[in-house]
DNA sequence: ATGCTGGTCCAT
DNA sequence: TGGACCAGCATG
């Protein structure tokens, strides 16, 4: 058998038009060494660059020069059958280059190791370095060093103490003699020293499903477990976790963001100890690569982690749990516009396991897929301890408008100052960061715009400035209106940062705390934040729907929306589902301790129905009244879409491009398919450049995506149009 | 993506 | 006539 001297070879570019294959030979000193899968160094161009062996071959009947790679280059994880099939399906999901997928499923630092790690996220743990008689001797010796004895006493006893729980100079004095050192440990992978064991008894609900579940542990299945919140989820994703790991296989558990589920990790941890990995984005290049390789090596058994960690290559994965399925965040906003949800169905079909989804108000895609019979639903109906729901009132703004109240109602007044009284604790949710949304001119009308983009901006006090939240152009405010120069300027519309101030006039004993990505910038802060309101040394939480989601705080029994139109008004088909969803959660937050609970939503619009479906905590009314509607406007679920932006510098361009793009499409896909548009996007220009949308409306179309692979090839070459693809999106 | 080619344009 | 500049092209 000839010897494999060809290697065919993707290049590192991400661009569109260099997604291919080029061949090289491998030069004798690297005849056996070279695997499909490595990254390597070659010659491109004139130029040295990073690619991967993608095949071998022992022939090449191709006509022009064929050059040699020149080196191997990072050894440490060589890409097996599976990345290269979810590389693939990557690509045909969201018309990226393989390429693309490549970079999008391997942490950063993957490219070229830099071997410097940062200490900043480290702790140093102090371990005993003597043994256990010498110290008991250096204790006997040395009554008078209060301070170290009690240190060493401590560890003796098997307590964590950290460098910075003493004071330095005690901490040296024993280093020096040698009788403790440290060790630097993850900061985010602390754990206490004992395991937990299994001591909660299983509802009959809950081993109800995790039999269910387990009776098909060995093939693939989409199981959606329906739970409403303190239903237990936790407890059974853990059972199910347990016995795949006796297996011998691994779990892969994906969260919407780790910020929020710091108390799910925990408990993680304290079950199943160092086995636990943790990938997020805000670890560091290094921590990041650390937990990769592990997982690729098999030294830890199950992974949790944002979006991106469904791609971490576990070893002989034996399920896959996606918590919270209901999220956004699980659909990445920039390209690859993939849906982890998507990629995780694919790798549970690879290796035939179980895929589980959980949530208290599941997705309309997810339940209507359930009800089909296309998943399988497990349903939670019981809540587990003392947690009642809350009484939840609508108050109608229009009438307390003409009680000149135009923030805050007489009853949610009432409310928190009952609650204040009570000693207890309040959450307001307002769906809008910064001062106010937008500033206008009372004697012209002018309003402040944004330069580049198609957006009013938003007013912020502490920095006296007017923001763009699309592209994040800042302007200082002026004192008089830049056209007329009357002083006329009013605020209008309320955020965060107003009603901050509003409370802090109307409740001025009360200490308020606020929350937004204002406020939570600092990485950090978002902890520091809820740490503090947890140990009740604020009053009232005022934020943005980031306090909505998976806090528990014993003391809160009330929970007040200031404008729940502001996210029911956002013209996307989606609003409602987002809006039930979000009171739903929020409402979740009161009356969590066995102390009765109380949310007051008010709104403008008391009579969408959905405020029905809130009150009473009813998700199913909800789902089947928003199924009606989605039928009869012919969106998801009952058709799947497909947005297509046209993007240009040039505003003439992108409008000719998109009745083309139009055409295109008329003439290739299917008569059942509906095309809408173009029309100008929901945001017309950002950052000066201009976009025009189509909206693909199908239930099946063949055509639909060799049409949209050359409809890309189309505008490979075009510099000045830009397309933007994105299937199954969430935000239209 | 990016280095190379070959053309245009203009000052020397 | 040489060089600055840029669009178009090929990259193994």
């Amino acid at each position: 058998m000839s010897k494999d001297i060809y290697a065919e070879v993707l290049i590192e570019y991400e661009v569109k038009s260099l997604d291919k294959v080029f061949t090289y030979e491998i030069p004798s000193f690297l005849l056996d060494k070279i695997k499909v899968g490595m990254k390597v160094k070659v010659p491109f161009n004139n130029k040295s660059i990073n690619g991967l062996v993608l095949k071998l071959k022992n022939s090449c009947d191709e006509q022009f020069e064929i050059k040699e790679i020149i080196e191997i280059l990072n050894e440490d994880i060589v890409f097996d059958d599976e990345m290269f099939k979810i590389a693939e399906k990557l690509k045909n999901l969201t018309l990226c280059s393989l390429s693309t997928a490549f970079k999008t499923m391997v942490p950063a630092s993957l490219k070229v190791s830099s071997n410097k790690k940062s200490m900043a996220k480290y702790e140093r743990l102090l371990i005993l370095n003597k043994e256990e008689n010498v110290i008991e001797e250096y204790i006997n010796n040395n009554k008078k060093a209060k301070k170290q004895i009690e240190l060493l006493e401590k560890l003796v006893s098997n307590e964590q103490i950290f460098y910075r729980d003493y004071p330095v100079s005690v901490v040296k004095a024993l280093a020096e003699k040698e009788l403790v050192t440290y060790e630097y440990i993850p900061k985010y992978r602390i754990m206490p020293k004992e395991k937990i064991k299994s001591v909660v008894a299983l509802t009959e609900e809950q081993s109800l499903v995790i039999n269910n579940i387990l009776k098909e542990k060995n093939k693939y299945k989409t199981h959606l477990i329906y739970g409403v919140t303190a239903s237990g989820k936790t407890e059974v994703y853990f059972n199910l976790i347990e016995t795949i790991l006796k297996n011998n296989q691994t779990a892969l558990v994906l969260v919407p963001e780790i910020t929020l589920s710091t108390q799910l990790i925990k408990r993680f941890y304290e079950r199943f100890g160092n086995i636990v990995g943790i990938y997020h984005s805000s670890l560091s290049d290094t921590e990041r690569y650390d937990e990769y390789l592990k997982a690729y090596r098999n030294e830890v058994k199950i992974m949790i982690g944002t979006r991106s960690s469904v791609f971490v290559p576990l070893k002989n994965l034996g399920i896959i749990i996606i918590d919270e399925e209901h999220s956004d965040n699980f659909k990445q906003d920039t390209t690859p516009r993939y849906n982890a949800i998507d990629i995780a169905k694919f790798r549970a079909k690879y290796h035939s396991i179980p895929l589980v989804l959980g949530s208290a108000t599941p997705s309309l895609e997810s339940m209507a897929k359930a009800n089909v019979g296309i998943y399988s639903l497990h349903t939670m109906k019981k809540r587990i301890g003392l947690s009642i729901l809350p009484e939840v009132t609508i108050v109608d703004m229009a009438e307390e408008m003409k009680k000149r109240n135009n923030v805050i109602s007489e009853l949610l007044k009432n409310n928190i100052n009952k609650c204040l009284n009570a000693n207890e604790q309040a959450i307001i949710l307002l769906n809008r960061r910064g001062y106010s949304s937008f500033i206008t001119c009372q004697n012209c009308g002018y309003t402040y715009k944004c330069k580049y983009c198609d957006i009013s901006l938003t007013y912020h006090k502490s920095s006296d400035s007017l923001r763009c939240h699309y592209c994040g152009y800042t302007v200082i405010k002026d004192d008089k209106c830049p056209e007329c120069h009357e002083s006329s300027l009013s605020f209008l519309g309320t955020g965060t940062e107003k009603l901050e101030d509003i409370f802090k006039k109307e409740f001025s004993n009360a200490k308020i705390l606020r929350m937004d990505t204002d406020t939570t910038a600092n990485k950090g802060s978002h902890e520091k934040i809820i740490n503090a309101f947890k140990n009740h040394e604020y009053d009232i939480l005022i934020g943005t729907q980031m306090i909505s989601k998976g806090l528990d705080f014993p003391l809160v029994t009330l929970v007040g929306v200031i404008n729940a139109d502001a996210s029911l008004n956002i013209p996307d088909f989606r609003s409602s589902e987002r809006t039930f969803e979000l009171l739903d959660q929020v409402a979740g937050r009161a009356g969590r301790s066995g102390l009765k609970g109380n949310v007051i939503i008010q709104t403008f619009n008391p009579d969408n129905y959905i405020f029905e479906n809130v009150k009473n905590h009813d998700y199913e009314s909800f789902y089947q009244n928003e199924m009606a509607i989605r039928k009869k406007l012919k969106y998801p679920p009952y058709y799947f879409l497909t947005s297509i932006k046209i993007i240009s510098p040039e505003y003439e361009l992108a409008s000719k491009e998109a009745t083309k793009v139009k055409s295109f499409l008329e003439k290739n896909l299917q008569k059942s398919t509906i095309i809408l548009g173009p029309t100008t996007a929901n945001v017309f220009r950002i950052n000066n450049t201009y976009r025009f949308q189509i909206i693909i409306k199908y239930q099946k179309d063949d055509q639909l995506e060799k049409t949209l692979k050359d409809l890309e090839q189309i505008f490979i070459t075009n510099k000045k149009v830009y397309l933007e693809i994105d299937n199954n999106p969430l935000k239209v």
